[in-house]
DNA sequence: CAATTATCCTAGTTACCAGATAGGGTAATA
DNA sequence: TATTACCCTATCTGGTAACTAGGATAATTG
């Protein structure tokens, strides 16, 4: 299951990229025409920050802004941000791998190669979805 | 993520269907061989008996048996009985659908579109593996 | 029958964490 | 210099995954 915050952080910037003009949008904004809570939004919006996929300004007018093309913002990347592993299991994750307590030999452990089945068919689609094409 | 109690699960079903003879299996030789705790293999096995997966047989020489062909036992229902929803989010869900709170419309939603993708992608995997299939 | 075996069932316990909240600090703008 | 809006740390709370405890019940075997 995703978590909130992944799927408030994908709402959010879809509500971003879909501005017309490049002023950067308010959190208060995007809080309210999305029904999310405006603090959780806004630790939501620092993570997204902090990884790169949004800028942001202070003051009066202030507020997030796309750093990069909606085409080349991939929804694997967003999602291993704000969620972490996309794989349905530690031993089969890419990027967050993670060893079996129970398995001495994950090769021959069938639900790990069932997994990595799941896992390769869910990264084809998000890796070929980036936040230009669920706009 | 599948929790450990799916992946637990998995793991005994597999274990008993590659037994050579139809006798049953014990809770304890399942949790010693595959690493499990014994009480809480105990009420995974229970949930899978009660499900229609297992058949069970008490005192000496009982244990736990396949009540139907390994080729016959899907992957989405075994997830779905142990686990719960196969999709990313409760909008998507086929079998647990629940609506978001934050959403007025879902059909307007550029998640709810990318997660429906995903969970048809998962579900092909999951449909076309029986626990024949993973052995 | 009685001893043993192994499932059945209800009820905890523990630890973690998602989701949300609080409150002030800081920088930019006008 | 007042206002706006992001920045940052800390905290709370309810839910739940993972595991544990202990006895009841039923089947087998000698």
């Amino acid at each position: 299951m995703l978590s909130k915050k992944t799927k408030y952080g994908l709402k959010a910037l879809t509500y971003i990229a879909k501005q017309e003009n490049r002023n950067p949008v308010q959190i208060a904004t995007i809080a309210a025409e999305e029904n999310i809570s405006h603090k959780y939004l806004e630790s939501i919006l620092l993570s997204l920050r902090k990884a790169g996929f949004l800028g942001s300004r202070k003051g009066k007018g202030g507020g997030y802004y796309l750093l990069k093309s909606a085409k080349d913002i991939l929804m694997t990347d967003v999602i291993r941000t704000l969620e972490g592993p996309i794989a349905m299991l530690p031993c089969v994750s890419l990027n967050f791998y993670e060893k079996c307590d129970d398995c001495p030999d994950e090769n021959a452990c069938s639900v790990h190669k069932l997994m990595i089945q799941v896992r390769d068919n869910t990264l084809l689609v998000l890796k070929n979805n980036s936040l230009f094409d669920i706009l």
